[in-house]
DNA sequence: GTCCAGGCATGCA
DNA sequence: TGCATGCATGGA
């Protein structure tokens, strides 16, 4: 890979196994909005980002060096060898067809805090309603960054919602579970950081004593947005592909069958 | 009207 | 430990 500097843009040449569309849009982040030239825009730790593919080469607009440097290089993981990585899974002869269908999906390394509220909206709900629900968030209750596009709200401003207020934006009977969350993180009871040191087991223990995380959110966020690669969610449509694997996964999925999970998640949405 | 969605807490055996 | 049940909401 790479990496030009100009003005207000960024452009990275020799961009292997990274497919935007299927990467922003995959279920794993629920913020990205395609804009009519094909170009992605969204928000990640408070800075937006306008992102677009031509061939093997990306384009980060509206950035700076020092953007790049701190947020997007490790949230799109530009330095990780995913062609490597796809080669790896490819030994599984099951996974191989799906892996080249659906060639450039990547694990984006997420906020903590925004993929653990997200994951305990996203229990029992559709990709479509969580979008919904977590864009009424932002919008109500996140700062402004550039016109129309919000910060995901931190916990210290939702650790002064109600119950009540977390109703109000659809949220259902998980407000009660997003209302101890950002009390709980706010104040401290609640370190990301020890937990992204702790191995697979022990930081799943963690997330596993908050009140509205049970194994499979749990496993979302160490996969989205703790960097646990090996963390392997299953949810309804996991469920449906595990019949295909009756004896377990394979070796090759040691380590990243994260990543796996997530072009089998996608397969089964598409096609079971 | 019923069924379903990136499930979880609770009660009970 | 495992299993049954209730739970909010909106689209199909």
């Amino acid at each position: 890979m790479n990496i030009k500097y100009d003005s207000n843009d960024i452009i990275l040449e020799n961009v292997k196994c990274l497919d935007l569309d299927l990467t922003l849009d995959c279920g794993q982040a629920f913020r990205w909005v395609k804009n009519k030239d094909n170009s992605w825009s969204g928000v990640v730790k408070g800075v937006y980002l306008n992102i677009s593919k031509n061939g093997d080469t990306v384009i980060l607009r509206n950035t700076t060096k020092e953007s790049y440097e701190n947020i997007w290089k490790d949230y799109f993981d530009f330095e990780k060898d995913y062609t490597a990585i796809c080669n790896t899974l490819k030994q599984d002869k099951l996974i191989a067809p799906t892996v080249d269908e659906y060639y450039g999906i990547r694990i984006l390394n997420q906020d903590s805090w925004e993929v653990l509220c997200s994951f305990v909206i996203s229990q029992q709900n559709n990709i479509k309603r969580i979008k919904g629900i977590i864009d009424r968030l932002c919008r109500t209750y996140g700062d402004e960054i550039c016109d129309g596009y919000f910060s995901f709200p931190s916990a210290e401003k939702l650790s002064t919602l109600t119950v009540e207020d977390f109703e109000a934006l659809g949220t259902g009977y998980r407000a009660k579970y997003l209302e101890k969350l950002s009390k709980a993180v706010a104040g401290g009871a609640i370190d990301f950081e020890k937990i992204k040191a702790l191995p697979l087991d022990d930081a799943r223990k963690e997330l596993l004593k908050i009140y509205g995380v049970g194994i499979k959110v749990a496993n979302c966020a160490l996969l989205f947005g703790f960097g646990f690669y090996d963390a392997f969610p299953v949810d309804v449509w996991m469920k449906r592909v595990m019949a295909y694997y009756p004896d377990g996964l394979p070796q090759c999925f040691d380590g990243i069958g994260g990543i796996a999970q997530q072009y089998l998640f996608h397969w089964a949405r598409n096609n079971l």
